[in-house]
DNA sequence: GGGATTTGGTCTAGATTTGGTCCGATCGAC
DNA sequence: GTCGATCGGACCAAATCTAGACCAAATCCC
């Protein structure tokens, strides 16, 4: 587990040293391999001490950095116990979310990314939005339909000129991509609803290209519920 | 990688390998090569310089170049720390986001974040956000404080129990760790602000603990105003 | 219940480590 | 010789680490 070396400390001449610092580089490292699961209690500091072969204030430094950073926790007359929920990050995220989730969190960000992509488009954004928008009106089955959705809405993304928001809607668009939200699309996709979403992306791409911020905000929450209710409709389906 | 070998020093009558340039160039090479990682230590000068044969002046006038360059930080009684960003996915998208362009993203993220905690959170996952509350609440210093926030604001991220939400905001914090923020924080944090904070803080708390959602997202919406307002501020007196 | 033990929280004094600075000496190159 | 780079010290101040003590809360054990 700790496989501290004093010696180390004379090994090689480029061995960073540091007490403290790498103390808790070592109990975080030991948290995340799972070495200690959530809940679990840490050593007393003053065995962890003789273990490191520091004294207690040292490891007592190691143990407040990993409280800062909301890893640990201590109780004083219990002990300190770990605080981290391995394993909610790990893997595909695309697994690990639920259509429900996906819109969730799209609709925190499709909003500020039209309110973003209204203000900041130029003309050539425009024109690819518009050339996307041909795209997903042109689509009448539901395969086309998705992949020509996805291109619109990355097109949109790319009118916020935002590098962080294109960043993390390209991510989020992934998980569109794979989530089982694919499995459900036959269901929730039938030809009367591909155009009900595409008369709404004609109103928000109209919207974006009169700069209408207002207007183009309400068409994608428009939008953004209308996908909501299918969802939870094909959900009510599957019970 | 540090294969300097003392015999060739007297061997040889012109010496080249014990000079500042060239010690420079090898640590250059070796944290590029992440032999040290971005915050690791470095050993200290009287032991490069041993190690490098040469004495702590010249050893130190190496060292001086790294510093210039921004690829180490020195500290009084403490160490050389590493400062090198190794071209990280999130690295590239961190350097061209500016940090209003950060805003702006936080302003989509964050509000429907703080809306899907307050309804999703359970008791636990009020505990750790309490926690990671008065950690931050205890920040003074700049320093102490952005760390503390991060976890504050991770900690949100978790009440959602969304691991979309939750995965796209740790990254949107890791690009708002490294960005040029970071270097405006001192400009900006002062300890009247960060008790402003540090008040909205509490309040958001309490509303999520309160399961107000709206006064949660009211709340955090008046506190990215602030974050911005401040931001402008100190735009521009860089000016 | 009650005492003993364990555990984290706090404090202190002193030793150690580490970068910052200065000085004079040495050596090679121009 | 002069100049620049290096060397080998010495000293300083800041940060850190150590070692020990005592406390209060929690737990254990009889």
């Amino acid at each position: 587990m700790f496989d501290h070396d004093p010696e180390n400390a004379t090994e090689r001449p480029p061995m960073p040293t540091a007490s403290a610092a790498r103390i808790a580089a070592d109990l975080r490292a030991a948290i995340e391999q799972g070495v200690y699961a959530d809940q679990d209690r840490l050593p007393p500091e003053r065995q962890l001490a003789d273990h490191f072969g520091a004294s207690r204030g040292t490891v007592r430094e190691a143990l407040r950095r990993l409280e800062d950073t909301n890893m640990v926790v201590r109780k004083v007359g219990s002990g300190t116990f770990v605080r981290y929920r391995a394993g909610e990050l790990e893997g595909d995220i695309a697994k690990a979310t639920s259509p429900i989730e996906l819109i969730d969190v799209r609709f925190g960000i499709e909003p500020q990314m039209v309110r973003l992509a209204t203000v900041n488009a130029n003309g050539h954004d425009i024109e690819n939005l518009d050339h996307a928008l041909q795209r997903v009106c042109a689509a009448r089955d539901p395969e086309t339909f998705t992949d020509a959705d996805e291109a619109f809405h990355l097109a949109l993304a790319d009118c916020t000129r935002n590098p962080l928001m294109k960043c993390l809607y390209s991510q989020l668009n992934e998980v569109r991509g794979h989530s089982q939200w694919s499995k459900m699309k036959d269901k929730i996709l039938d030809a009367a609803r591909i155009s009900e979403y595409n008369r709404q992306h004609r109103k928000l791409f109209d919207a974006i290209a009169a700069r209408d911020s207002n207007a183009a905000v309400e068409h994608i929450v428009r939008h953004l519920k209308t996908a909501k209710d299918h969802l939870l409709g094909a959900t009510e389906e599957l019970l």
